[in-house]
DNA sequence: TGTATTCCTACTAATTAAGTAGTATAATAT
DNA sequence: ATATTATACTACTTAATTAGTAGGAATACA
């Protein structure tokens, strides 16, 4: 069970915009992926994950980028890491493609094993690292 | 970040074994596959990593297979998964391939959500789930 | 109109996950 | 001794996922 780069590569873009909140501009991934020396490719389709739904503002063209639409506390880790990595913790007995009618042993425990990351990664936001 | 078939069938197999340690009695793998489902093949597999160190009573030959060493509460969850998955939750910020020598803001919180998940795990035993 | 940017689609290469197959080795019952 | 029943070991296979790359279309603005 390991964290893989998209998470890991979401979260710089998610810091270092919200490191950019106060001015107010639009930060392009041409100048994330130059400033953390990430491929600018890979985080473009990183993207396309991260962005659904509006969840950044966006400008294309000159001076254009991504910018957070909210105040940094209020994006929380569990919500970037779900979007570019899935569902997190998650396994067969959890996402219902286990068709044993009976629940086994396992499922108990790692219904609490996913209840208990997700929750802590939801109680955590961008603000608390700043 | 998902939790694979090998973590899984693990489990399934140390609560099997932790379900019949008062008759200490050895359990093939046979018996497990066919009353779990599961391909034999695969459960010796993982086996080998299970296993490592002499973490269990084994027997060949007939009426031979597996057992506890100890009392279903000194195997906890986290040894079990670690061995057959890998470290949890790990990333290249822990695990040491990031060669970026200032410590990135996301390695905190990496850090933090590693030993929450492995400090978790490891205070669950095989009795818990019994 | 030119330049800088995101958006979209398709492709690729490497690694991991999941499982199969066959044989050697060991223990035991008869 | 020998047949039976197990684990132990080595090698192979197939499918899915991960981690990228490539090129062009759409858009915004100076």
């Amino acid at each position: 069970m390991r964290i893989g780069t998209r998470g890991r590569y979401a979260l710089v873009i998610m810091f270092y915009l919200a490191n950019n909140y106060k001015d107010n501009r639009y930060v392009s991934l041409k100048e994330i992926s130059e400033s953390e020396n990430l491929s600018f490719k890979y985080l473009e389709k990183i993207m396309i994950d991260l962005n659904k739904d509006n969840y950044l503002d966006v400008l294309r063209g000159n001076n254009g980028g991504y910018r957070l639409k909210m105040e940094p506390k209020y994006y929380t880790l569990g919500d970037i890491l779900r979007r570019v990595e899935g569902d997190l913790a998650s396994n067969s007995c959890i996402d219902g493609t286990c068709n044993k009618n009976n629940k086994c042993t396992s499922y108990k425990f790692f219904n609490e094993l996913y209840k208990e990351i997700n929750n802590y990664v939801d109680n955590k936001t961008l603000e608390d690292y700043l």
